[in-house]
DNA sequence: AGTAGCACCTGATTGC
DNA sequence: TGCAATCAGGTGCTAC
């Protein structure tokens, strides 16, 4: 599944080939694939054909194309979404999952760049970039970005430089769900996916179900320290995949699922205790957790624990 | 306002 | 062997 570390690799790699691309045609093979825009294929097809592609940008999962339209060609890859990328003016039959051929152009090279999605979750969109600045909800810092109108309500980037992890630490703390539902939501901070908030709460030593006000500042900052470590370990090893579903614009599968601590690992002995992971669906996402290293509720002897008369 | 629940979708896997 | 049920899950919408 494709969460920040993902994205980045998949934007790095399209930053690299297509900076600069001139799109010259546009080839909708399944409708649902541009399903935001009302007019559909011909309005996308409208949208970005005889544009040229400035930059490629990321926030959290969301993955947009400055154009020199000063609109935005944005993408965001669901569970199963991959960008592929041909050279040359040969073109190969496409995939059966291709939703979606662009043909680009840079001086007299030929590029294809197809977007394929078996699950379907993922979309191209093509929309207006809107400027905002520390007003975004969770947003903090002093930088102003460009983001695409359907990106405005997500919040910083849980590896941007301009994020602030005590006032991010301190939203996490908020309201009475689980922190795992917190840490999924991308209004928070954006980029941490279900196999992440499992790895980092199990770095972190907290229940997936602990409600958000009865974490410590103390706990919350390590939370998202720990998230962003393991996001940024990951990064460094291409990603992580375990079933294919995520490849790099080479079609590459990361090494990073060699690293999981947590995740997947349900009736496995956990590394710190040795007691047997438990796999249970929490809020429809499969979690995993080890229930002696990470307690629902504060250790006995804390002073949340004395609070309630101890557990 | 904040939160829970569900729809969306397809292919691999599991169960009978 | 074959068909049906189950599972995976990010986002956004609806309902409470």
């Amino acid at each position: 599944m494709p969460e920040l570390p993902e994205v980045e690799t998949v934007r790095a790699g399209l930053a690299s080939l297509i900076t600069g691309a001139t799109i010259s045609a546009v080839e909708v093979r399944r409708d649902s694939c541009v399903r935001l825009l009302p007019g559909g294929a011909a309005e996308f097809a409208a949208a970005i054909t005889g544009t040229t592609i400035r930059a490629v940008v990321r926030r959290g999962k969301f993955l947009w194309c400055e154009l020199d339209s000063m609109e935005a060609l944005s993408a965001h890859l669901g569970m199963s979404g991959q960008f592929r990328v041909h050279h040359g003016a040969v073109v190969p039959a496409p995939h059966s999952h291709c939703r979606a051929r662009l043909l680009l152009e840079v001086g007299s090279q030929t590029m294809t760049l197809d977007f394929l999605d078996q699950r379907t979750f993922g979309y191209l969109h093509a929309e207006p970039l809107i400027a905002t600045s520390d007003g975004l909800p969770g947003g903090q810092g002093s930088d102003t970005a460009m983001v695409p109108a359907s990106v405005t309500h997500i919040a910083r980037d849980a590896l941007d430089p301009h994020l602030d992890p005590a006032s991010a630490a301190m939203t996490m703390r908020r309201g009475s769900r689980g922190i795992k539902q917190v840490m999924l939501d991308q209004t928070v901070v954006a980029g941490i996916g279900n196999i992440y908030a499992d790895e980092a709460l199990w770095m972190a030593r907290l229940h997936p179900e602990r409600p958000a006000h009865a974490v410590t500042s103390r706990q919350a900052t390590d939370l998202l320290a720990a998230a962003q470590d393991v996001m940024r370990e990951a990064l460094a090893q291409g990603g992580t995949s375990f079933d294919a579903l995520y490849v790099n614009v080479n079609g590459e599968s990361g090494y990073f699922s060699r690293s999981l601590h947590a995740y997947g690992r349900g009736g496995e002995p956990c590394e710190r205790c040795g007691r047997l992971l438990t796999r249970a669906s929490i809020g429809g996402r499969s979690t995993h957790w080890c229930s002696q290293c990470q307690r629902r509720w504060a250790a006995r002897g804390s002073r949340t624990a004395r609070a309630r008369g101890g557990t």
